[in-house]
RNA sequence: GGUCCCAUCGUCUAACGGUUAGGACGACUCCCUUUCACGGAGUAAAUAGGGGUUCGAUUCCCCUUGGGACUACCA
């Protein structure tokens, strides 16, 4: 049985890289069958931040991503757990970890450290100045029992470690291949802190263990970490899952993706308007390519390509450029009801209101246009309003003159007056009856085009007049016309 | 510093050891055009360097160089 599963640790907002990490070990088991599990990583009580664990859920779910066990937000928005191998956050099991500390502890595997945050530091800042690795010095492994016993009723404070074997660990990484380190090079890792807590380390291998993780698709930062988990399985007698280290996702300098550089939590690509479908497919192609000829992959169709091993190895560069291109392909896609929802908060941010036909209108105008959601408000707000501001001069087309602007609106306005309210509801026709006028009195387009759509819009670039006349109806494009005669007078 | 990982156009990437090294984004040119877009047609742009192995290396091996990650009682 297959069983993957993301771990975030709920430090405010879910991360973007934390994002496509999700997506891979969704589609994985979705391609392959079996159990996606959601894991709350909060054991650094420091870093704690409210509503993170709701935020993360949130955004999964607005991305498209369902884990089948784990934490989830039901209608009152509680978080609530699904799923048999629960609890599935870290914090409330406690003492599961303590209990496997433990156990390392009796089996020889971890011992008790006492020394100080003090000693550690100089130790470090020595071992520094001498260029030399810096690592515990495994000073605490020596203690005798009596010693041990005589720190712990004086109440010392201390942590528990693990005792690195000497030797080397060699493993298979589905995405690298053979990975091999020395194990004397590896520090003694702590694995229960002071306060009680396990570190990352512990409370990882544990819970993928308890939780039957069979395969771990995360982070390549975590690759370096890895002996450390291995040796912990070994330890308690478990078998360890497949791994499967991804490449980093990197800022325009090919550092780690970072907060300075970039946007990093999906949350704020949710408010500059990102489609849910765009994100996901672009941050899927990065890093993992099934064919190389096309871009555009619905989930279905990104579920039944996705293979681990055809994962890259090196990192990808995060190009907003290429997101914009594929934001604007899906909002292009995407069918005008839809549009219409997604934008309706955009809308309302911008403080604009108007009836649900004039929404399917604005968006119909500029879904060819837009990059983002957030763009259509500022890109339609011409068509919310009773009147728009022209400036004369902006009124005649660049090569012509005031004179023949107002004429040929003039005779616009007395013409479209006596079209019916039938042609105005199809903007071909708008289109078709107005050209043809312009043929029947040989005028040229652009002296009476641009007039026209900016009489309408009061804008040097909009879409087309005939676009926005069908949009604004018969009373209010006339109406608009007739201002701009009255501002040429 | 130490350990590990990585290396094809600016970016994302494709290429059973045999291709004029392909596609996409972006850039540029032209066409279309009332504006802004769209669209159409093109152009420029890469195998980091050096050694091997091989009849033949983008592809396999080694070295160099470069980049990155890790090096916490953070994950």
């Amino acid at each position: 049985m297959n069983r993957v599963r993301f771990a975030p640790s709920p430090t405010g907002f879910l991360h973007i890289g934390g994002l496509r990490t999700a997506l891979y070990n969704e589609l994985f088991i979705r391609k392959e069958g079996g159990v996606f599990v959601l894991r709350i990583e909060d054991t650094d009580r420091t870093r704690l931040v409210p509503g993170g664990i709701e935020n993360i859920v949130r955004t999964l779910a607005w991305s498209g991503i369902h884990p089948d066990e784990g934490p989830y937000l039901d209608a009152n928005g509680e978080i609530k757990e699904r799923g048999g191998h629960g609890p599935y956050i870290q914090s409330n099991r406690f003492d599961l970890y303590a209990e496997h500390a433990k156990i390392l502890l009796e089996k020889g595997g971890a011992y008790r450290c006492f020394c100080t945050p003090e000693r550690l530091e100089s130790m470090k800042t020595a071992q520094m100045a001498e260029r030399r690795p810096i690592m515990y010095d495994k000073r605490c492994r020596s203690l005798s029992a009596a010693e041990v016993a005589k720190e712990l009723e004086a109440g010392t404070p201390g942590v528990i470690r693990l005792k690195m074997p000497d030797g080397t660990t060699e493993f298979s990484d589905v995405i690298r291949g053979r990975v091999s380190f020395e194990n004397t090079l590896i520090d003694d890792q702590v694995l229960l802190k002071s306060d009680g807590f396990p570190t990352y380390h512990l409370a990882n291998v544990v819970d993928d263990h308890l939780m039957e993780i069979s395969h771990v698709i995360r982070g390549e930062d975590w690759l370096p970490s890895t002996p450390k988990h291995l040796v912990l399985y070994a330890l308690f007698g478990w078998q360890a899952p497949i791994y499967a280290h991804l490449p980093l996702l990197l800022n325009p300098d090919r550092s780690k993706l970072s907060k300075r550089q970039n946007d990093v939590a999906v949350e704020e690509y949710a408010e500059q308007g990102y489609l849910p479908e765009a994100i996901v497919n672009f941050v899927a192609l990065l890093g993992w390519n099934p064919t190389a000829d096309r871009e555009l992959y619905s989930r279905q169709e990104l579920i039944d390509a996705f293979t681990l091993e055809k994962i890259n190895r090196a990192g990808a560069v995060f190009n907003r450029e290429k997101l914009d291109w594929m934001n604007r392909e899906y909002i292009r896609m995407t069918a005008d009801e839809r549009l219409v929802e997604l934008a309706a908060p955009f809308f309302a941010n911008a403080k604009i209101d108007g009836s649900p036909e004039m929404f399917r209108k604005a968006i119909a105008l500029e879904k060819q246009r837009v990059t983002t959601l957030k763009e259509f408000p500022e890109a339609t707000a011409y068509l919310f309003v009773d009147t728009v501001e022209t400036e004369a001069g902006k009124i005649p087309w660049k090569k012509s003159t005031p004179g023949v602007a107002k004429e040929r609106l003039a005779a616009l306005a007395e013409f479209l007056a006596g079209q019916s309210d039938t042609l105005f509801a199809d903007m071909k026709a708008i289109e078709k009856a107005v050209l043809g006028l312009i043929v029947e009195r040989g005028w040229t387009n652009a002296e009476t085009l641009w007039p026209l759509r900016y009489a309408l819009t009061g804008r040097e670039a909009s879409p087309s007049p005939f676009e926005v006349a069908w949009a604004l109806g018969k009373d209010a494009s006339l109406r608009r016309i007739e201002a701009a005669i009255t501002q040429l007078s």
